[in-house]
RNA sequence: CGGGGUGUAGCGCAGUUGGCAGCGCACCGCGUUUGGGACGCGGGGGUCGGCGGUUCAAGUCCGCCCACCCCGACCA
């Protein structure tokens, strides 16, 4: 912990992130470039991610296992277009054991071939479909510039891994996950997505289509964060992933991937972080409430840490609770620390609370005296369940109203130019990669998605003035 | 890969004409403090990025190398 303020975000958004970060302690540049080290506090938020996606994934059927992180070069080539997307970032071990090896190995990028070649093997009958399968695993991809969380050499990630039997049932697997991960993000990280289609160059490498995620950072950056891909019969041709039907005819299987990864925590911090540091929704936070005890002397320290101690073992099979008892330590300092850790919700518990049976608590969400009530001891964890319940809310309101406040809808091709100057453009699109180019040469900004969510009826393209029969969210990207 | 920059304590930095390697924060000890970032006193911590050269003497001058950062290009 440091002493000194936070470079606040409007001042420098990027610098702020990596303060934040290093300060609350959430993860460390690596002695390799572009390596992150995720820290215990940071690496709790993320077990609390996992817990919550690992709970949906069950509860739709899937199963988790664990392929390896080696794949055979050749693997990679066997599809054109994931080849080409993937090759200039791979890692490759051509040296084992002092011996050159026979074939070079690229470490998993992502799995989808690995995947295949075993699920080839697997899957003989359409009594074997379909096969849902998850993964939590690591994965590299040499990137040139990297920033914490958000674009590492290495990233932990989950990534779903589904065959079906036919193209419909793909496709409602697809849209399953993506609807998932918008269920994951809104109600258990209070981050509002967009949920919509990428575009033919947006796409993943070797889908059919992909969906995703965006999510609107604090200064209105985007950030895809989640992808599920309806991967067609691309792969299953490939590795010659095939089944009998009912009519003992040979069949390709329909195959998806869906992944989520550690980028996640860089948006939560960007989605709901202030000037005071990281604000951590309550369902996810590592530390729900933490407890700083004040006093004076010996005589007002026993006293208190009796009270603190009642309030924590009142509290503590419900939520996850902290008290901080570190000595040497003035309670304003403590305050800030844990501000900048982004504890949802603190209570103070000194002489005067002692007296009238009372904590103070004070509110993450709302800086200063307005976040603080007095609470009193009787039903506490009730009011402290309802406390935490509005702060979830508040700060998922708090998001979706910054987002919508930060979203035009141009007309014009230079109206579109200028609202992607500090907001997204929901505009017109006629669909051509020629659009996107052009407007990417001229301001840096790529097409989002197209979101599920259409207005209906039809348009002109914003850039080339075509018919367009959807809209699309234009916005720079991190 | 192109352009620019930086390497000195954990972090941020200063180091003059070549002459005992320093400051702030952090850390450790003791004491006083404690309801919004406390203070005093004492203390520990160095391959000055690396290798070589010049010199009585190199953090400082010269050469080579390495690493990292920023801006472009490229990308989740």
């Amino acid at each position: 912990m440091s002493n000194e303020k936070l470079t606040p975000q409007r001042e420098n958004f990027s610098e702020w992130y990596n303060q934040v970060i290093q300060r609350a302690e959430l993860a460390d540049y690596a002695p390799v470039r572009g390596c992150m080290v995720v820290r215990p506090y940071g690496w709790a938020i993320w077990e609390n991610i996992q817990s919550a996606l690992d709970r949906r994934f069950k509860e739709t059927g899937h199963v988790n296992a664990a392929f390896p992180m080696f794949i055979p070069m050749s693997f990679l080539e066997k599809e054109k277009e994931h080849v080409e997307g993937f090759s200039p970032e791979l890692a490759v071990v051509t040296i084992g054991g002092g011996e050159k090896l026979e074939e070079p190995l690229v470490v998993r990028p992502t799995s989808e071939t690995i995947i295949g070649y075993m699920y080839s093997k697997w899957i003989k009958s359409y009594r074997d479909l379909p096969v849902l399968i998850n993964q939590w695993a690591n994965v590299v991809r040499w990137e040139m510039r990297t920033r914490l969380f958000l674009r590492t050499l290495e990233f932990y990630w989950q990534e779903g891994h589904t065959a079906h039997a036919t193209a419909q049932e793909a496709e409602e697997e697809t849209r399953r996950m993506l609807d998932i991960y918008t269920d994951f993000a809104v109600n258990e990280a209070a981050v509002p997505v967009i949920p919509g289609r990428k575009s033919e160059t947006e796409k993943f490498a070797g889908a059919a289509r992909s969906y995703t995620i965006e999510a609107m950072m604090g200064d209105t950056k985007a950030l895809q964060a989640g992808t599920s891909h309806n991967l067609g019969q691309n792969f299953a041709r490939a590795f010659e992933i095939q089944y009998l039907d009912e009519n003992n005819q040979l069949q390709y299987c329909w195959t998806t991937s869906w992944g989520l990864s550690t980028r996640f925590i860089g948006a939560i911090i960007m989605t709901h972080g202030d000037d005071q540091g990281l604000i951590l929704p309550p369902r996810l936070a590592p530390i729900q409430i933490v407890i700083v005890p004040i006093f004076k002397n010996d005589a007002e320290a026993s006293q208190v840490m009796e009270m603190v101690e009642e309030v924590r073992a009142s509290l503590a099979g419900r939520f996850r609770v902290r008290v901080d008892d570190r000595e040497g330590m003035t309670p304003g300092f403590k305050f800030n620390d844990w501000e900048m850790r982004g504890v949802p919700l603190r209570l103070e518990i000194g002489p005067k609370d002692v007296e009238k049976r009372s904590v103070m608590a004070a509110r993450r969400d709302i800086p200063g005296r307005e976040g603080k009530t007095i609470l009193p001891l009787e039903g506490l964890a009730e009011t402290i369940d309802s406390l935490l319940a509005q702060i979830q809310s508040a700060l998922l309101q708090r998001a979706t109203a910054f987002r919508d406040a930060h979203i035009l809808q141009p007309e014009s091709y230079a109206e579109l130019c200028s609202a992607v100057e500090g907001s997204w453009a929901l505009a017109w699109w006629c669909g051509s990669s020629e659009c996107e180019a052009r407007l990417k040469d001229d301001t840096r900004a790529t097409t989002r998605c197209i979101p599920l969510d259409q207005p209906g009826g039809e348009g002109r393209c914003c850039i080339c003035g075509a018919p367009a029969r959807e809209k699309a969210y234009f916005a720079k990207a991190y």
